[in-house]
DNA sequence: CATCTGACGACCG
DNA sequence: GCGGTCGCCAGAT
């Protein structure tokens, strides 16, 4: 499989934010879901220039092993990631992608409703 | 070719 | 909040 359009929207992933393989799934549209994700990141290459710590399980729970899952944590909080107990503090760091390709971001949220 | 497992998520008790 | 189960796809044995 060509994780590439997964590596692409995981580099494009700022700093200090997360995302979770369901959201990866949903924006790239995997076939099998988080599955799918999950197992991209896996196969992810190393010195890549992939920041796959970024990507954690649903409701910003690190759901790998270690010793990875203490890397993550590491990385993450190096980036400016807080943690909530065990978890991310989604509600602040939860990245929201305009579009599964291309770069540029529109919000049009006139304002709250 | 058949079967199991795995960086998941959602649902149920 | 926690643990168990099912569905989903791909790779490994």
């Amino acid at each position: 499989m060509s994780w590439s359009g997964v590596y692409s929207f995981v580099k494009r992933i700022p700093r200090g934010r997360v995302v979770t393989y369901g959201q990866v799934a949903r924006a790239l549209k995997l076939p099998g879901g988080a599955r799918t994700a999950g197992r991209a990141m896996f196969a992810c290459p190393s010195g890549r220039g992939i920041p796959w710590h970024r990507v954690i399980g649903a409701q910003g729970r690190i759901l790998i092993r270690e010793p990875q899952a203490s890397l993550q944590r590491k990385l993450l909080e190096s980036e400016g990631t807080q943690f909530a107990g065990l978890r991310v503090d989604m509600a602040a760091h939860e990245w929201k992608p305009a579009r599964k390709k291309k770069k540029s971001g529109r919000k049009k949220r006139s304002h709250k409703r």
